[in-house]
RNA sequence: GCCUCAGUAGCUCAGUUGGUUAGAGCACUUGACUGUUAAUCAAGGGGUCCUAGGUUCAAGUCCUAGUUGGGGCG
């Protein structure tokens, strides 16, 4: 069966949406953030914990599986749910960001792209047949269309023949697609440009894919830039169909984006600067290597229903940082990823009310005050 | 008692035939991190070079004495 979305309600005061995602492995309420557990593994925490969380969704990725432990082993495994024995949807990334992070220019050509095994030196092509292919195999609920995630800047000639060669990869994805429990999102690119974001989508939307995913941004480009981009792809995108923002994002970015109609996010951010011994709170973000926290017998928020915060105070969680113990990550990552989903709770309640724009103020108030 | 080795940043140590403003790692103080090659990366603060003399244009470096510690021999 493929995924279901239902828009339930929207915000009379801005484009954030209220809805529901039915997948095989259950169905949840965008909008909704999504951990990031690239090798098949949310980083420091068992699926107990991810699930605690109340993660309606989490990610994995193609690229990294393939090389380790490859395709074919996680199917044997009965697909990726069993694998790593988290039974909630999974959606799977493309290999396209990695395209971005490790790819050199020379290395993307129509075919696909030239990848060095980062484990062996081995040379690799990742096409968009063979991404779908190894997808199709992982038995994720989602999976992504393969596609060039760009940086910044780029020159608009570069970023348009880009979009050109992601939509006929898109299309040669489709064709190869074959796994009737699976869904398939396609991506739109287009850079600042919304002619080009808005092309981007016609031609996507032409293709009819499950639902759509935004890309391309969060590479560098300015805030109100990046906060663009989203809206250039929402405002062309169907109504009735789910939208991702990928690799997005830090609160500020999900308030914004959720306000231009952004269903679903995920982001590396809450484990990787929990692991750096950082944490999100409702008053700006905290380093708990800092020295003020050694002595501070408080938790990271008073009224975070975490495990984290009603067991463990900030100096404990400082001393464990400070001394390089797995546990102080583990609980920040707990922490940093119930923060971000408890956030789109909030949000969700905030769109039944119509809401939204007090909502953002009120958090603003509190949380900008102490970050930049 | 004699011989010998050592004493440089909070810790462990580099410092060339004497030659700019004495360095590193860790620790400490901060910062960064957005579809994870990230328990990572970057910046900053911190020195009576054991002490006192001496040689020299110039001493962490050479000489003398002392001192503290390790080892050895009586």
């Amino acid at each position: 069966m493929k995924i279901e979305y239902k828009l339930k309600y929207k915000d009379k005061n801005s484009n954030a949406r209220l809805g529901e995602i039915k997948t095989n492995h259950g169905t949840y309420e965008t909008p909704m953030f999504m951990p990031v557990g690239t090798q098949a593994t949310v980083k420091t925490l068992s699926p107990e914990e991810v699930k605690d969380a109340h993660a309606g969704i989490i990610l994995a990725n193609t690229y990294h599986l393939w090389l380790k432990p490859g395709e074919d082993i996680v199917n044997k495994a009965g697909g990726l749910h069993k694998f790593m024995n988290w039974h909630g949807p999974i959606l799977t990334d493309s290999g396209g960001f990695q395209v971005f992070s490790l790819a050199k220019p020379k290395d993307i050509t129509e075919e696909g792209v030239v990848f060095k095994n980062i484990y062996n030196g081995d040379k690799l092509l990742l096409t968009p047949e063979k991404s779908i292919e190894i997808q199709n195999k992982l038995d994720s609920d989602i999976a992504m269309s393969f596609d060039e995630c760009i940086g910044f800047p780029h020159t608009k000639d570069y970023v348009a023949s880009s979009v050109e060669r992601t939509l006929r990869w898109a299309k040669r994805g489709k064709n190869a697609f074959n796994n009737p429990n699976q869904s398939l999102f396609g991506i739109v690119q287009g850079a600042e440009y919304e002619d080009l974001r808005k092309h981007c989508v016609e031609e996507l939307v032409k293709m009819d894919f499950d639902g759509y995913s935004i890309g391309g941004t969060a590479v560098g480009e300015p805030k109100d830039v990046q906060y663009k981009q989203v809206e250039y792809s929402c405002k062309y995108l169907p109504e009735d169909k789910v939208r991702y923002l990928m690799g997005v994002g830090d609160p500020v970015d999900i308030i914004e984006d959720v306000e231009r109609g952004v269903d679903i996010f995920d982001c590396v951010a809450p484990t990787r600067i929990a692991r750096h011994g950082h944490a999100y709170t409702r008053f700006g973000n905290i380093n708990l290597k800092n020295a003020r926290f050694k002595e501070d017998f408080t938790p990271i928020e008073d009224d975070c229903d975490c495990y984290a915060c009603k067991n463990y105070t900030k100096a404990y969680i400082s001393h464990l940082i400070r001394s390089n113990e797995v546990f102080g990550q583990r609980l920040l990552s707990i922490h940093n990823i119930r923060f971000l989903i408890k956030l789109t709770e909030d949000l969700r309640e905030a769109i039944k009310e119509d809401r939204v724009k007090e909502y953002k103020e009120e958090f603003y108030s509190k949380y900008k005050k102490n970050n930049k």
